[in-house]
DNA sequence: TGTACATCAGTGAACGCGCGTTCACTGATGTAC
DNA sequence: TGTACATCAGTGAACGCGCGTTCACTGATGTAC
């Protein structure tokens, strides 16, 4: 009655089914923003009663929450296949690595990003104990690399009472304040660039080569972490 | 019958309802975002039937259009004042000023903000004939700031050709690639900074004291603008 | 292996809601002579 | 200064729409004996 026992062929299409109801939920997401994710138009494509999708989805934003995990899981994944894949060894390396998957993942899945990391949506909180763990996944690795940088940056005046919340963070174990300091800073220096690049004009003109420009920007991040005298 | 002829009635309240109309709109775009922008919602509150508002906006869109071009003019008119309030000389400090005063306006209007620098509104476009000039204030601002730095920062391998259109723009006439490299992405820094800190967690724990972390990023940013020995 | 019953997936109608936009209209405000 | 007419602001009803969610229901799929 316990034993291994195969899923039975109900849970398996209910399986598929509620991921059926994410993929099409995640396509709408992408065409109309989270404003314009209907229960009704993804149960009217998957060629289902609206009330149909009530077996699977609790509400609205139940199906907004389920699309929040599932995007940073998404990202997460890209991040940690292109480090195995890369296989690099020098954590500045690893560093672009993680960031150049971040910029790639954000390319292809626009909306997703924007859902993660853009305007929040109105009128909508998500629930912090199902979205936090999968939200810090690509952060965790940024922090294990800068672990092995190996670098003292100066320290800005106030960083430790500044930063101090975050460096009170087991993550953050034995971290220099400058360090910690350098990485959020190198965090919110890709953001921003990745953020302009997909929803920015980019100012007038434009820029040319945006992924010429971004491993720029990666230059200029790492450098964040060197010392005064211009080198780690 | 031409000359100089005061305003008429008619046209000081035509003039008033239309800012009336703006305001109680920016209102509402600040509490349930762009998507839960109505015509309808806003004719109530001013006690007018949905129908008269037509009167003095075109569409959903042309209001939304509206919004943005006083966002940014606000955001605009707010770097200025700091600007002449300061009355600062050294360019760095003007740098500072400029991006102070983004912050704070951020701050004090996270949802106009967003309007302007976040996520995009799902089906609208933004005429760019009439979102640009008020658009780019700022940057102008900046560019005149980062033009008396008299810095020659790094340049960047193939800045020259992935930094072109901008380079063409008049704004940059003469200026160093490196130069604009450096400016753009201490924009995208600082603007990364001041998104994660309106919207974001700011990481697990988050930061004490984002007003001082903010400056530790300016001082980052100023940086970007040094030469490889470690001053301009 | 067969039968009785419980569980579950999916239906379709209905609820009450708010939206953008149009239209023919009433009065009040301005203008021309 | 007064009158005739044009302009304009604002009304209220109506259009057609889509939404989230609930509910009583029908069949099909699984389970226990």
């Amino acid at each position: 009655m316990l034993g291994p026992m195969v899923e039975g062929v109900r849970a398996r299409n209910r399986a598929a089914l509620e991921q059926e109801i994410r993929d099409v939920a995640t396509r709408h997401l992408a065409e109309y923003g989270p404003g314009g994710l209907s229960l009704r138009a993804v149960a009217r494509e998957l060629g289902l009663a609206s009330s149909a999708v009530y077996r699977y989805v609790a509400s609205r934003d139940d199906l907004l929450t389920q699309l929040i995990v599932a995007g940073y899981d998404s990202l997460g994944d890209a991040v940690d296949d292109a480090l195995t894949a890369a296989s690099e060894k020098d954590p500045r390396g690893r560093f672009r690595v993680i960031w150049r998957a971040l910029r790639r993942w954000a390319l292809d899945h626009p909306q997703q990003f924007g859902l993660l990391y853009g305007t929040p949506v109105p009128g909508y909180h998500a629930p912090g104990e199902l979205t936090t763990p999968a939200g810090t996944r690509v952060q965790a690795r940024l922090v294990e690399v800068l672990a092995e940088l190996d670098a003292s940056p100066p320290e800005p005046d106030g960083a430790r009472a500044t930063l101090a919340p975050l460096l009170a963070d087991p993550l953050f174990a034995d971290a220099p304040p400058g360090l910690v300091f350098a990485g959020l800073a190198s965090w919110h220096l890709a953001l921003g660039a990745v953020t302009t690049e997909l929803f920015g004009q980019f100012g007038p003109g434009g820029v040319a080569d945006p992924a010429a420009y971004f491993e720029g920007i990666l230059d200029a991040a790492l450098r964040l972490f060197d010392g005064p005298d211009g080198h780690a």
